[in-house]
RNA sequence: GGUCGGUUAACCGAGUGGCUAGGUAGCGGUCUGCAAAACCGUUUACGGCGGUUCGAAUCCGCCACCGACCUCCA
């Protein structure tokens, strides 16, 4: 199987032509969401990344074996081994039972990807379904000298795994730094180094979700999971693990450490990253109040919103932009985007009804080319959406009669579109089947005021004609004192 | 403070040592009963200062600002 892809490795910082370990297979991991709040514009984005991806490497006649995993346990409130699991601190605040609030999240997560139209993924595995797993892996590392116990925890021993490997080498830390950085924080410390992390945690008896091991009653390690569960479904060595930018460090580092420790060798061929969301101009946080969840951006209901947009928007925006670019929301932009999206998909719709002529005056075949090139070079979208746009001016063209196209260049141009937009760029027309019924109102009404205007004027011709037409169409116009009201037959 | 990335026109956003990105918005025109759409034309660019070069927005250096992750402080 033949391909041209060239894909940015973060692991070389160089781009480099896809080659899959056991074609006509791929694998391909990436680091799904931790549940514990709704999902939002940050989850959207490397959703839609490696949706695309994984489209493309599909039409490319790959089969892909998608994984993306849900994390529902181990993830603490910081990310230095202490303070309280984020899903257990949510289901205190909302009485819940721990799995209640995965659940709920995990269902808003879901809905939001299908709204965004991203294609499942062929396996999404949970933390908590391979505890099992992860313990194997911690003796595994502790035979092997690379991870420790310490009073019912186990940590991983960086130190003694950088004597063979080298720690940092994803994220470009400098282990050195690392350690003349590091203040040792006082009272017990269990880790022999600061910057060791958590394989498993002893867990205190208030601590809701635990599981019994060799070392205590305890959780896995955030970082853990990831390298249990690509191992046991993709394989000790496969293609590509993704994520967003901010995984690289400590958690992906980590990860690494982890899987070739226990493997003696590289688990992950490409590493890739997708960049961050921030909105207007600012990174998208919490504390800065400018947070915003994915219902709350297609509902239109936050402040900072001036109107709802769709999930297709969202996702028209975000491919606009290059995957490894910050991409900055603000109203403007995103009407922008819908417009855009709009003239897409209008010119779709006049490209099925164009008439073919005899002769060409362009030349499909090339702007073919010029597609897979924009995706072939580090899944350029916004590069393809260009040359898409370059499409939809020949489309117009054609349609307004100063450009002609023959029968074969015809058919190229609807297949070119078919597959490059809906496809592989995965969008979809919105307006077909959008709230029928309360179109189908707004239409009644308009009609009905007609037919009161023409009734106003004496026009008895038109306002019968609007009255058995519409019974002729199945709807009942009842005149009343003031105005008229209608009902299906 | 460390590492990495960025700064492109009104807004978003590609890209490149000399050749139009694209979308949205604006302006002028064609079309049109009016409007919309479409088409044609068009206006604001490459953070600052130096350097390399025949030529730099594109390469190099310094500075400023922004962001991510980490660290420190609180």
């Amino acid at each position: 199987m033949q391909n041209n892809l060239f894909i940015y490795n973060s692991l070389s910082k160089k781009k480099e032509l896809f080659k899959p370990l056991h074609p006509p297979f791929v694998g391909m991991y990436v680091c799904g969401p931790t549940v514990y709040s709704d999902a939002h514009l940050g989850h959207a984005r490397p959703a839609i990344t490696f949706d695309l991806l994984f489209r493309y490497l599909q039409h490319l006649g790959y089969e892909v074996r998608y994984v993306r995993n849900i994390t529902d346990v181990g993830h603490l409130e910081n990310d230095a081994d202490e303070g309280e699991d984020k899903i257990q601190k949510k289901a205190r605040f909302e009485h819940l039972e721990p799995m209640e609030v995965v659940q709920k999240y995990m269902n808003t997560f879901h809905k939001n990807m299908e709204q965004l139209n991203t294609l499942s993924p062929s396996i999404e595995p949970r933390a908590t379904g391979h505890i099992i797993e992860q313990i194997e892996l911690v003796k595994i590392l502790i035979n092997s000298g690379y991870a420790y116990e310490s009073n019912g925890s186990v940590y991983f021993d960086i130190l003694k795994y950088n004597q063979k490997y080298h720690y940092g080498k994803l994220s470009g830390r400098v282990l050195d730094e690392l350690i003349s950085n590091t203040r040792e924080t006082e009272g017990a410390e269990e880790k022999h180094n600061s910057f060791d992390f958590a394989l498993w945690k002893k867990a205190n008896p208030e601590h809701l979700m635990k599981w019994p091991s060799p070392w205590s009653i305890g959780f896995p390690g955030w970082h853990l999971e990831c390298s249990a569960m690509s191992i046991k479904y993709l394989g000790e060595q496969f293609d590509i693990h993704g994520g967003g930018m901010d995984l690289q460090f400590p958690h992906h580092e980590c990860e690494i450490a982890q899987s070739t420790a226990a493997l003696g060798k590289e688990s992950v061929h490409y590493w890739i990253h997708n960049n961050m969301i921030t909105i207007n101009g600012q990174k998208m946080a919490r504390s800065l109040g400018n947070f915003i969840t994915l219902d709350q951006l297609f509902s239109g209901n936050h402040p900072l919103l001036s109107q709802p947009f769709s999930p297709m928007t969202i996702r028209f925006f975000i491919l606009q932009a290059h995957y490894r670019s910050t991409v900055d929301f603000s109203n403007e932009a995103l009407q922008g985007a819908e417009k855009g999206l709009q003239k897409l998909m209008k010119a779709v719709e006049t490209l099925n009804k164009l008439k073919p002529s005899a002769t060409s005056t362009i030349d499909v075949n090339e702007l073919k080319q010029k597609c897979y090139q924009a995706l072939d070079d580090d899944l350029n979208s916004p590069i393809l959406l260009s040359h898409l746009f370059e499409g939809v001016k020949f489309i117009n063209s054609i349609a307004d009669g100063s450009e002609k196209i023959d029968s074969k260049g015809l058919e190229t141009l609807k297949e070119l579109f078919s597959t490059f937009v809906f496809e592989i760029l995965g969008l979809k027309d919105e307006t077909t089947g959008q709230s029928d019924e309360k179109l189908t109102g707004e239409l009644m009404k308009i009609i009905i005021d007609i037919r009161q205007a023409a009734k106003n004027n004496k026009d008895w011709t038109v306002s019968d004609k609007i009255r058995n037409d519409l019974k002729n169409a199945g709807i009942i116009l009842k005149d009343l004192k003031d105005g008229a009201e209608w009902e299906r037959e």
